[in-house]
Parts: C-alpha cells; sequence; structure tokens
DNA sequence: TTATTCATGTAATTTGTTACATGATTCT
DNA sequence: AGAATCATGTAACAAATTACATGAATAA
C-alpha cells in the first residue's frame, strides 16, 4: 500500500522522502500515514523497478534525493487506482471490543460506550480544527476525505450513543421485570 | 491483537484452535479474522505464559488440543478490554483511493464511486443474509456488531452516491458557467 | 471408496513499526 | 552558539499471511 500512497503524492510534482511524509502527516494523517522505514526503503525499490527516478539535489554537500514518477510509475498507479477494492478490508478495533462487552457488568460497558463516543466527538473537533496548514489547496477529492471523516465521527459518535441507550433501556425493562415477578410471587 | 481475540472466544467456553477459526468465520468475519498460522503459534505461546491450557482430547489417536483460558488469561483479557482505544487506527483503503481520485477523468471517478456504492450495498446485503448458522445465540453487543455492520454499510453507500451526484452537480455547473461565458464573450 | 470436513502445524515471505545513527541548514 | 527543523538511512523486531504438509474421522 505504501508504494501506491508514495506514487500518489508523486502525481502532483517530485518530492523528497521526507516532504511525502511531511504531506501524510498534514493531509492523509486520519486514515493513513507510513513512516520513514517504510517510505525509504519503498522509494528505493520502486527506483530500481523503474517507477520513480532521484535526482540529487544539485550543489548541496549532502545527498538529497528529489524523486519523481515515471511513466511506468503513472501507469502502475492508475492501474491501482482503478482495480476493485474490497471497502472494508481491515480489522476493526472497536468492533471486536464490542463484539467482547458482554463479558463486562452492565456498568462498565455503559461506561465504555461512552468513553468511545467521546472520542469519536473528540477526533471529529480534531479534524475540525486541521483544516489548517495544508501545502496547496486540496482538490475535491481530497477534501472530500476530511468531509468523509466529520460524517463518519458523527455517525460513530450517534451510534455509539444510541447503543448506550438501548443498554439503559434493557437494564430499565430487565428492572420492571423483576419487580413484577416479586409482586406476583408475593401476591 | 490475535491473542487477545483468542482469549475473548475462550472466555464463552473451551475450544479447539481449528474451532476458534470456525466461529470467528461465522461472527466477527466482517471486521475479524485470523489464519492458522497466527492462531496456533498464539495459542502455544499463550499456554507457555500460562494464560490458557491445552487439554489432550481423551482416546482419539491423533493430537487434539483443547484449550481453556485461564485465571491469568481472563484477567489479561479484561484489561484489554477495559484499555483505551484509538478508535479509528488503521489506514483506511477506501479513504486512500478517494484522495487520489483527482487523477482520474471525471467520467471514470463517478463510475468508481458508483461501484463502491454498489459494493457497499452489496456487502450490506451479505451481512444481512448472513446471520444465519451461528453456533449460539449471540448476545446483545455480538448482535450488535452485526448491526453496526448494517448501518455503516448504509451509510457508506449513501455518502458514496452523494458524493457522486456531487461530482455531477459540479460538472454541470461548470458546463454552466463555461456556456455564459461563452455567450458574455461572444456578446 | 472417495470426497469432504475436521484438525494441527511449519516455513517463507510480506509489510510494517520503532529506535537509533547521522549530519546539514536555518532561525533566534 | 545553540535549538529546531530538514533530511536520509538502517537494524532489530513484530505481526501476520500464504502456501504447504500431514493425517484422522465422517458422510456420500
Amino acid at each position: 500500500m505504501t508504494d501506491f500512497a508514495i506514487l500518489g503524492f508523486l502525481m502532483y510534482g517530485p518530492k523528497s522522502g521526507y516532504a511525502i511524509k511531511r504531506y501524510m502527516a498534514m493531509s492523509t494523517a486520519h486514515f493513513y500515514e507510513a513512516s520513514y522505514g517504510s517510505i525509504y526503503p519503498s522509494l528505493e525499490r520502486m527506483a530500481e523497478a523503474g517507477l520513480v527516478e532521484a535526482e540529487r539535489a544539485e550543489g548541496s554537500g549532502r545527498l538529497k534525493r528529489i524523486y519523481s514518477i515515471k511513466a511506468a510509475g503513472k501507469k502502475a498507479f492508475l492501474e491501482w487506482l482503478a482495480s476493485p477494492l474490497d471497502i472494508v478490508k481491515g480489522p476493526s478495533l472497536l468492533l471486536l471490543r464490542l463484539f467482547f462487552m458482554g463479558c463486562l457488568e452492565r456498568g462498565d460497558a455503559k461506561e465504555m460506550l461512552a468513553r468511545f463516543a467521546r472520542t469519536a466527538a473528540e477526533r471529529k473537533e480534531w479534524l475540525e480544527s486541521a483544516t489548517d496548514d495544508l501545502p496547496e489547496e486540496p482538490d475535491f477529492f481530497q477534501a472530500s476525505t476530511q468531509r468523509f471523516g466529520l460524517a463518519y465521527y458523527a455517525f460513530l459518535q450517534s451510534w455509539l450513543e444510541g447503543l448506550g441507550t438501548e443498554v439503559s433501556a434493557s437494564a430499565a425493562a430487565k428492572d420492571e421485570r423483576s419487580k413484577r415477578t416479586k409482586k406476583e410471587g408475593r401476591s
């Protein structure tokens, strides 16, 4: 995946490995980010494979590689972009937790749901305020990933809150039932 | 993560590695699944660490290990369950694609969005029909992961469709503008 | 009897992170 | 002069997948 993400950034112009990482941090951090430990080796591999080429920056004593995407790289990237996508691949930490929450007491479970909902709200706020220092104006689709994030966190928050009230409601219903049972037992 | 998922399944009773995999396929497949290559080594590791214990199934010639969770395992599992969670960790293939869709022609992009929306709808249908052969009645939270899946795919589908119509609308607006400009140019 | 399902395991590979090492350049 | 940022890279480790190898039990 790293390879294609890097190629994608290079589609918008030549960049150094360092710059690619900076771009990621500013624009895709909420759904994708790579470390130097994967960026530099990936660039080297792709240079060997002829997908990108490095230009040693002129003058300066220390090596400084500016990579640009080559025709083969563009082809590979566009093929990847158009290839079928298994839309929700990858494990969901959140759902895995949720799946096992029956192992907790109801009170603890409710608290956790509330905490998750709060986290979703916080992430949303963070994303709202993080529209700041983008290098260039994001294009329509780049901006849409931001908007997706906002919509998704909102969805998540309300869903988790809904689940929390359901848990309360079912607890109340259970209390109701057991009260009635006791009464009937006494009568 | 594998370790905790496995411990979670063992919380509901002793199981073989094979059975754990089967359970995953039937109940958590849409957000988490592990391979034998991670399940068996994980069980072995955890047995060494005293989190689980294996019982060789009686009689049968071939070895067959039924694992049960021990006190230390329960403790570790419950700690994990209650630990703070970075709610949306992990890269999103979908958003990465979306981010770079400006590299495509508008028509191709629209088509891709439509395809993604269709995939979401299909996943939803698949999930609806996959409520079939669960081993036991899922509890409230287990069932809620299923419901989350349905709600999420619905959200995804409508969001993607909305984005598609936005693309069309902006294309139409652009056409409008250029038409007007031409007219004004002529007048 | 033959195919399928049950059942366990390993080796190679993939893919990535973390932590470290190094040094140039620019701002204060 | 010193701190922060720019900049590249590697080695150790982690986590998991894929493909393979093996064989017992059971259903057709």
